[in-house]
DNA sequence: CGGAGTCTTGACTCCAATCAACAGCGGTGG
DNA sequence: CCACCGCTGTTGATTGGAGTCAAGACTCCG
């Protein structure tokens, strides 16, 4: 009964009675009443992945967040130099595409390493519970979100690579928005502390980038060439 | 008038009247009618924290959640040879410290860069709104924070020392629990990936943990000696 | 048995860490 | 006032660990 054109090894096992899921406690829905979710009539799958079957892929909307009962999870990212990165591994108990209650569209590859049983959920009506009863629900989503997208633009961008491309990803990504091409100059231990290298390759670093002209430094600000900077930022 | 004994350069600019709040639009409260914020009768304190002042420390109880306001805050954790990494920098409209509202303390030190101003919010009245309207807060928050979690261990832990710190740290931390000696054995090329090293280092690695009796796999799973790799995980 | 994929090992290279010295700058106090 | 100190940033010389390239071993499966 596979339903999912996308993954061989995809199957689909009905829809779950979130009633009586053997996870209920500690489960995503445990503190809904049976009442609630009656009311919700919430299509939650139930579905298999074998082994190298992808859940989902970055960039695409996200429409369903995954509640993982079973199995092993990588989630990978695009990395800065054409290949992608796992930044983590998700197993049971664990939740993938939470960012389906943001916007943006996913932020990972999702794909199965062992046999992995997930539940389906679609996010817009976790969105809607949580508007209706949450007055707090999006702020408090957004700012997680942005935590989780920093730290992952940290794993992904900022800890591979050489010192260059690192400095410069930092540069352009990290402390400036894309209108403006400069941004407060932190003491060098402050970038080395954030991009694993020592206090000495990124003075090395920046200073190479000086005398190259792709960074002016004045008044404790960094000025800097985004072209320039963009292009040492694949290395 | 400075109240906060443990940073030089702390001052108290009085409770925050959140209905007046400039940032009501996108600030967390925005969702909060006149009335409910009323009742709440929340504390919300308005500070000022001077460069190199910290707002908390990784590990003390977590009891608030830090609105920014303007300036600029740098998170470090503890790295395992001893010194600290910063995970992340946060500015205007983040939050810092949510996992206040969950269990386990601060997770970084979170310590000012330039003058910051906060709104410095009690978490257990966060966690009573939620608690009251949402039946789905609890559930959601934990699989957020453990998504960070998981994000910022491998910034931490994963993605610094050597080849056979990060693998033997990713041996006793990633796939297995405390009590348990072994885990799945991944292929080489998905340690890599996530340790940020080549595929030919961390077989040469796991090859030499090997040798010395620390590792031995069998029928696709690791079966490893604690003792002997925690020491190797502090390299 | 063969072949594809994964893992291992070796030789060499290169980038960043390390160790060390020094320059610049601001603050402090004699 | 200026000599001294501490702190940050810069630069050089050297080293070491991981990347790279290449070849062979092993395993699983058709």
């Amino acid at each position: 009964m596979t339903t999912n054109i996308r993954c061989r090894d995809t199957s689909w096992l009905g829809q779950a009675n979130c009633k009586l899921c053997t996870l209920r406690r500690g489960a995503l829905f445990a503190g809904l009443s049976d009442e609630v979710l009656d009311r919700l009539l919430m299509p939650v799958d139930q579905m298999v992945f074998g082994a190298k079957a992808v859940l989902y892929q970055e960039g695409e909307p996200a429409h369903h967040v995954f509640s993982i009962r079973e199995g092993l999870v990588k989630l990978t990212q695009a990395a800065p130099n054409g290949s992608s990165r796992i930044v983590r591994f998700l197993s049971a108990g664990d939740a993938a595409g939470l960012e389906a209650l943001s916007d943006g569209g996913y932020r990972h590859t999702a794909e199965a390493i062992a046999a992995t049983q997930v539940c389906r959920i679609p996010a817009e009506n976790l969105v809607e519970i949580n508007r209706q009863y949450s007055p707090l629900f999006e702020e408090l989503t957004r700012r997680w979100q942005d935590s989780l997208d920093r730290a992952d633009e940290v794993i992904t961008q900022l800890s591979t690579g050489t010192a260059q491309g690192r400095v410069a990803r930092f540069l352009l990504n990290t402390l400036s928005s894309p209108e403006d091409n400069s941004c407060l100059a932190l003491p060098r231990e402050d970038m080395a502390s954030l991009l694993s290298l020592t206090v000495e390759t990124v003075s090395r670093t920046v200073a190479e980038f000086k005398r190259r002209d792709l960074l002016e430094e004045k008044r404790g600000l960094f000025y800097f060439d985004r072209a320039g900077l963009a292009h040492a930022a694949t290395l």
